[in-house]
Parts: C-alpha cells; structure tokens; sequence
DNA sequence: GAGTGGTCTAGACCACTGC
DNA sequence: CAGTGGTCTAGACCACTCT
C-alpha cells in the first residue's frame, strides 16, 4: 500500500471496509453473525490469508470477536457509568457505603481475588504517596466483575507510616485485612486522622499487556483504561494511591466541574 | 492455539513475548531498530509469515512501528497533560486566554483547518443541548498540533437559539466567524448571557475508525480518546456540547476534584 | 463429520529507504 | 541496487463448534 493517497488500496483494506460500512449502517447489528473466510475467499475471489487479513482488520479495531470453530460475530458494547467526583464524594463513605457501590447502574459488582499483603512499591508509587524509595506499603489488590464479566482491576497502596505506633488500633488493623469494614479503606483512613478531602486522577489509555488482556477477558482490539487516583487530606498529604485498570469497552468515566 | 491454557504457545507469540520482553527490559529502547522478519526467520527458523505475524503483535498492541524500507522501531510515548477542572475555570476565558493555551507543557499548540458551518446535528448531540430532533446548529471543527504532529481534532455545537434576534450582535456574529475573538466561545457566550458555569465530560476510549486514524497520523496499535464536554449555565442551561478526539497515546488526562 | 477459525510453510511481486 | 516491509497466492494440518 502506498504512504499516501494515490492507488487504489489493497483489497484486504477494501473488504474490511464494506463490512465496517455494513456493521454501522445496521445491516450486521450487535452479535450477528458476519460471512467467514471461506465466503469472503468465493465472493471476493481471494486467497484465505488475505479474507483472513481482512477480517483481522475488524477484530484488531475492535468491531469484530472471532469465536473458534463457529464464525466471526458483531461486536456488542454496552459501558458502565462511572462518575469521577460524585462517586467520591464524603457523603457517601461518610456513611459506610463503599465507593463502588455507586459505580454502576442496576448492575452490581462484585469483588474477587481480594489480596492484602506488604510490598515496595515501584517508584511512581513511591512518589505519589510521598515517600523515599525503599519505602514499604500495604498494597490491596482486587478485581470487580459485573454479570460475571471482570471489567477492572484495582492495587491500592498505603503507607504503614499513616498509623505507627498505633498499629493495634481497630482502623489499622481492618487496612490490613481483606475485609476493610464500613465506609471501606477511607472510612479508616478518617478515623486514624487522615481523611480524604482531595482527589486528583489521571487517566491514560494503551493496549493491554498479555496479563492484562488475560485477566479482564479483553477480545482484541480492545484499549484498557488506566486511572491513577491520588487521595489528599485536607492539608495536601498524599494517604492512598489508587491504580485501577479498566476493560476500556466497558467503561464511560465521567467528570462534573464548574468554571 | 488452544482456548485456555495447556500446551505450548504458538511459535509467533514466543517470537513476540521474547521481543516484547526486550523492550520493557531496555534492551531496545525507544526509537531503536528492532529485529525485522529476515532476521527472525534466521534465528527462529520460521517462515516469513510466521515473523511477520509476531511482529505485528507488537505492533497492534502499540509497542512498535513499522517503516517501509527501513524496518521495525520501538514506539516512543511522551504525553501531554490535559487537565479537566483548572484548564476551564473562569480565570483563564475570562481574562481573554484561550483554553487551549494551558493545556500543553512548554509545547505551543497550533490550531488547523478551522471550519464553521450549520448542520442538523446527530441526535446525541442535540440531546446533549436540550435541542428537538431537525434543529440546525452552528459547527465549529478544527485541529490541534503539537510540534507538528495532530494530536486532537476537536467539534463545537452551538444552538443559534442562543443568539435569536441578535443576530447582528458582535458576539453572534463572532460565534460564526473562524475568529471567534478574545477568551474564545464561552466569553462570547457571556456576552450573549450564558456564562458558561458547569461542565461535564464523559470519556470513552475505543480503536479510530480509519478515517480518524488518518487525521491524526495515528500508527496501528494506538486507542483514541473521546472526550464529549457539555458546558451549561449557572441555571443548568446547556450552551454548547464539544466532542474531542484525542490521540491516546499523546496524552494524560487530569482531573481533581473534593471528597 | 462438515464447517469454522488458528497456525504455518514456501513461494511471488511490489514500493519504498538508504547507501 | 540491496534490503526492508506490504500485499497476495496456494497449499497444509490442527482444534474447535455445531448438528
């Protein structure tokens, strides 16, 4: 194919189109059945690699979910909501509900593989949180699935300076303990005198790595969503650091401010 | 390959896990030139579909690009920092700078191809602004550069609405035109008595259609970032709705906000 | 068992890059 | 002009799904 413009352009391109234009103008809706290789290969008058190559275009943009020893189907796509300051705001940790309880429509998550151990983080970690390299943490691993379906993995991290010397205190103790109690991880961090007033997160988007795709099921041609949250007390001490990695097609974040 | 786990991975993604794993090493590093297909069919003894198909692996995932008649490079990634909240507060629109200007570093952006036209909107839009089915709105398109590169091109709709029977006024008039005047749109709009005060983004992630891939130069492998911003009045008045397509590779989104 | 997609081989011609 | 990636053909064997 050429850099630019000028000829025409390779028949695997021009397959893969007429099936994008028969995918958007609803001659293929959400899960129908698209032609296979072998009809592409009789109706085009192609060789299989390149029906195949053409097909291949669709599933790496994401459009298109080959299924093994069955055929190729329409991709569907029906995101969660998840709402940026609301979602956090006190009023709803302050009174014992957990954030991601307000993340999704009628659909509930749940959470999985729940994991509490002690680490050295790596060093953008470190430094979100405020502390010198070498530095231990308490890192809280969990995945959430919706309907079954894994749409985002989470690490949090906390520094055990934020409760030295009290480490038997009932709040520090539950941050260690896979069930974190009532109004969950920020709730505690409250009690110990380290509550969350301000939030900031930053979001990227990539491809996922193999692991990645692998934990959250992505089909290819799907991006993953990456939020790096950062929670501040009132007088701008960094208490948590959040990584959170979402299945990009599950998701629509969204963010409310005023001028 | 088989649908789970048990045997051996396909050759091509041992190929590409070995690479893969190279680069996150540092053994490659950004802009180096990888292995390209003779030499892995030398050193895998494989076919030259089968190096074609692990480097393409890299290169769907966004690690890699390929250049014709040169070879395979390692990607590079060096993302701008877009805020949400600061970059939109009154301040900035209403000192007569433009939003833009605070989002890049000490990079300048440059505006292209700015268009203005009137246009019956597609129906999310008009929803976004409060707008019946057929209404015609005010278009504004245009691109971003960065150092040259296309990095966002960004959609305003604006209801004529706002301006009836003000046609003539300097602030409709500048609505329509390509210079749209001193503090952009929103202080135009202030002129006209809907001060933007309230500003909602939703943020969808998604691979470009090819269309969209070839406005803003993007390589294979690399997601897009949608952000759809409704900005409305201090009474809850929707006054324009923006629609941003941004390069994900190029950049972070930053939002912060109080529990 | 027929049909599907997944992997792989061994060729071919082309357009482009860089010396 | 030698080397690179881009496209394409014509086969092959396999694992899986569906009926």
């Amino acid at each position: 194919m050429p850099t630019s413009e000028n000829g025409s352009p390779p028949v695997y391109r021009e397959i893969a189109e007429e099936l994008r234009g028969q995918i958007r103008s609803g001659r293929y809706a959400d899960g129908d059945r698209l032609p296979g290789e072998n009809t592409l290969m009789e109706h085009h008058g192609v060789a299989r690699a390149t029906a195949r190559q053409a097909l291949s275009v669709l599933i790496n943009e994401g459009l298109a979910v080959a299924v093994r020893g069955s055929g190729i189907y329409v991709r569907q796509f029906r995101p969660l909501r998840r709402h940026g300051a609301r979602r956090l705001s006190k009023d709803l940790w302050g009174n014992g509900r957990a954030i991601w309880q307000t993340d999704s429509d009628t659909r509930g998550y749940e959470v999985e593989g729940l994991v509490v151990d002690e680490v050295v983080p790596a060093e953008h970690v470190l430094r979100s949180l405020g502390l010198d390299p070498g530095n231990p943490a308490v890192r809280r691993s969990r995945r959430y699935l919706v309907e079954g379906r894994p749409v985002q993995s989470a690490v949090s991290y906390l520094s055990p300076l934020l409760w030295a010397g009290r480490e038997d205190s009932p709040a520090a103790q539950r941050i260690r303990a896979p069930d974190s109690g009532p109004g969950g991880i920020y709730a505690r961090l409250a009690e110990l005198g380290h509550a969350p007033a301000h939030f900031t997160e930053e979001i990227r988007v990539r491809m996922p790595t193999p692991e990645e795709a692998e934990e959250l099921a992505l089909s290819p041609g799907t991006p993953v969503l990456e939020v790096a949250r950062t929670a501040l007390t009132s007088d701008h001490r960094p208490v948590e650091f959040n990584e959170i990695t979402m299945d990009g097609s599950a998701y629509v974040l969204q963010y409310d401010f005023d001028a």
